[in-house]
Order: structure tokens, then sequence, then C-alpha cells
DNA sequence: CCGAGTCAGTTGCTTCGTGCAACCCAATGT
DNA sequence: ACATTGGGTTGCACGAAGCAACTGACTCGG
């Protein structure tokens, strides 16, 4: 992505994308709501460039959507968690993961599924509860294997 | 964007990206469900280079998103409307004007209003009705320009 | 005491996507 | 007759992304 603001834009649309709209953003911002915090794990897990990952995790530093912690020194090591502007992307996140599930499917079903913590109840991509049909945010709600994942999973482990 | 797909990564977020993540993709959709149908219209609209706008127009049909409908003959002259498909990116769209407008705002409010066609009840990020609280869907919601709108078009046009 | 491994990056090189400007062609306006 | 519009295509320069190698401080096993 050359630059990545789009000038002239009156949009709200377009200042989201100035800011999580580059490459690799999004899928970082959902790793580290899934729980992984550290370079290592979230390069491994992406495949990304260890330079491209260095330079986003700044940017959304910069930007306020994670923040860099230590947790030990001498080595210095950092971890990095979502600030509340990072989490609230979540609605974003879950409505284009609904979009995705109904227009390129993965033959044995959705790989990943999101479920109310409290009601275990399935969360629709407006981020309702289909149980107990409340209003959910992020802390509300937990990303659980869904019927797709096993065969992939499998898939993965024979083309390594 | 240098390759627009994501390798490995078992997630329907990732698949949407895919097909939507390219810079300039998710503003085309919006343009084109605001209206606007016609090649110098969004390019001029959005300022971005005729060859890419040419390159994503044809992705977008391929994919399935947008439809390209001749409405002359000699000189060949098209049109582009959304499918179901695009217009059921509705929800994501809404999703991240939302996020734009908590955490970027403009300085006199938001540019851009969503309201419910049938009762005029403004529109939540979730695509709610907020004042018949009914779910909405693409078509049942129109854009306005909201209260920011005017200090900006001014500023647009003295810029010119 | 020595070598291998881990973690969080940085550096250098190459390739490919993007922006910009110019060009094309048919029809229409004046 | 000439300029303008609409919908592109082509060529070039530049910078972002991918890849691989390297660093530097520490830990762990033998």
């Amino acid at each position: 992505m050359l630059r990545h603001d789009y000038p002239g834009q009156i949009c709200s649309i377009a200042k989201a994308l100035e800011v999580i709209g580059e490459r690799w953003s999004l899928l970082i911002v959902r790793d580290v709501m899934g729980g992984r915090r550290r370079f290592d794990d979230l390069q491994k897990g992406l495949g990304i460039a260890r330079n491209v990952l260095s330079t986003r995790l700044q940017r959304l530093v910069e930007e306020d959507l994670l923040e860099r912690r230590p947790y030990q020194e001498s080595p210095p090591r950092y971890e990095y968690f979502l600030t509340e502007k990072g989490l609230d992307l979540w609605p974003s996140l879950i409505a284009l993961l609904g979009w995705g599930d109904r227009h390129t499917p993965y033959p044995d079903g959705p790989p990943m599924v999101i479920v109310h913590k409290e009601c275990g109840g399935q969360v629709s991509d407006r981020g309702i509860c289909e149980r107990c049909g409340n209003l959910l945010h992020a802390r509300d709600a937990r990303a659980l294997p869904g019927p797709g994942a096993e065969a992939l999973a499998l898939a993965a482990q024979q083309s390594e």
C-alpha cells in the first residue's frame, strides 16, 4: 500500500481504513484479540514477513489500537495488548467474519464460531446472541473452533 | 497490496479480506452503494488512479460483488451495480463507519448518518434502528449527510 | 564450559502494486 | 471543424511487501 491515506474523502469509513485498511493490520488485531500477544507467535501464525510485522505493530501502537508492555527485562521482551479502541473493532470483525462465512464458505462449515460467554449461545454477525437475544460487546464473547475446523487442521498438518 | 491472498489462514475474516481487503475496494463498494455507478464518477469522487480503478472494478465483477451492465451501445458504456453479495457488505461497512465515528471523529460531528427509510430513525453501527428497534438490511436504510457535512463541504470547495 | 535454541527485532535485496500522466477511440455538443 | 466526454489502456518511477540473513541478549542441556 503506497500511501495509507485517502485524501479528500469525507467519510468515517475512509478514516477507519486509513488506520486498519493496510494489509495484515486487521488480521493482527484478530490474532491479538484471540490471545496471541508475542512477536514470534504472531509471525508464525500469520506467515507474515518479520519486517512487515514490525512496522505494522509500530503503527498499531502509534494509532492506539495496541499497547506494548514489557513482560520481562534483560533482555527486554514485549507483549501486545488491545486497547479499548482496538477491542472496539470487534463488531467490524464479526461482520466481516459473517460475510466471509456466507459468501466464501468452507466445505465443512465455518472454521470459527463466536459464542456468548455467559449463556453459550451462538453470536450473529451483528453481535447479537441468538439464544438470549442480548446485544454483545467484545468481552462478552469468545471464538471457538467451528465444524469446519478439524478437516482443515488435518490438511494443514499434512502439508507441512 | 502485494498479493491479495493470505496463504495458510483458516478463517473467514482472511477469506473476506482476500476479496475486499485491497486498497480502494471497500470505498468503491461504498460509493456504488451510495448511487455512483459510472467510471468517471467513481474516479473523480475517489481521486483514485484510472488504471487502478479499472483493475479494481474488474476484480469486483469477477468476484461477483459488482455487475457490469451496458446502458448504451456505440460507444459501449457501462454502469456498475451491486449484486446481493456486494450489498451484503452493508453490515461490515456500517460497523466500520461506527468505529471511525467513535475513534477518529470529525470536529462538527459525523459527516454521514444512516437512517431507516421506513421510520426515519437513526441506525446504529450494528444495523439496528434506534427508533423502532428493527434489525435492518442494506435496502432498509439510506445514508444522509450528517451534522459535520456542511463545514467540510465548504472546506473542500475553498481548497479547489 | 560450550553449543543450540528463543525472542524481538533490523538490514539488504528483489519484485510487484500503485500513482501519475499521456494516449486512444467513438460519439456528441457547438 | 474542433473541443469535450466517457471508459478505458499503456508506460514509467517509486515505494511497499516478501524473503533471507544477521544481531544481541539471554536460557537451557550436557
